[in-house]
DNA sequence: TTAATATGCAATTCGTCGGTTGCATTTCTC
DNA sequence: GAGAAATGCAACCGACGAATTGCATATTAA
């Protein structure tokens, strides 16, 4: 694939989403800001197996990746889910799963010919 | 999130897979094979900035995260999309959106109380 | 059979990532 | 105001990951 090409740059904005999801503290803590909602640094950190300053730095890759942000309450800094790059990831898939189907689709009238 | 839950078994099993989709040579090569259908090293190496080794070990990983498979027909060794865990990985954001969702309504119900 | 093609194996380098510790700063509460 | 609570900042370390180079092996084709 050209480093250039529409498909390139599709890859190099998915990649860094998948990869901030890729580590298991960090999808550890996707997981719990969906099921229990926005989610203070402390209370992340309880219930976890490393440091604070370990969360705060996942929680940075993340933010980066786009797929959480924060807001300051008072001494607290609060986490929240912000899924829309979730949904583009997602959708990502999809559309690599459904060319798949149809390259497949294409090899086997090949082979009939 | 204890480390003996369901839900941490699922993040056990989902992060590799996403860690493998997590960087852009093995995205561009999932691309690839999704795109054009079954494919040679070679055939994937050129086209692509890195070496043939440097392919071979991606597609390793991509293997052992149960991306891509390979078969051999004579001196070639041909790689090909398994969908089956891209399409589990792409079930489990589905959930992480959904449950999001949840939560932020009953944070809603919560406040308007 | 010999040369070219396709791949495998091994050693090495370099950077980044995950994690920690120590200390400073801000904010709340008594 | 003083102590406790929540977080920020910075330096450091070990391990692993991405990539390369060099050489060996297997397979095809002229």
């Amino acid at each position: 694939m050209s480093r250039h090409s529409a498909a390139w740059r599709e890859v190099s904005r998915a990649a860094p989403v998948f990869a901030a999801l890729g580590d298991e503290t960090r999808l550890a803590l996707v997981a719990r800001l969906s099921s229990e909602g926005p989610l203070s640094i402390t209370r992340l950190t309880a219930g976890s197996a490393v440091t604070r300053q370990a969360i705060t730095k996942h929680l940075d890759v993340l933010a980066t990746a786009g797929l959480v942000s924060d807001l300051h309450r008072g001494r607290e800094r609060i986490w929240e889910l912000e899924p829309e790059q979730m949904d583009a990831a997602r959708t990502y898939l999809e559309h690599v799963s459904k060319r798949w189907d149809e390259a497949l689709d294409r090899l086997k009238k090949f082979v009939e010919d």
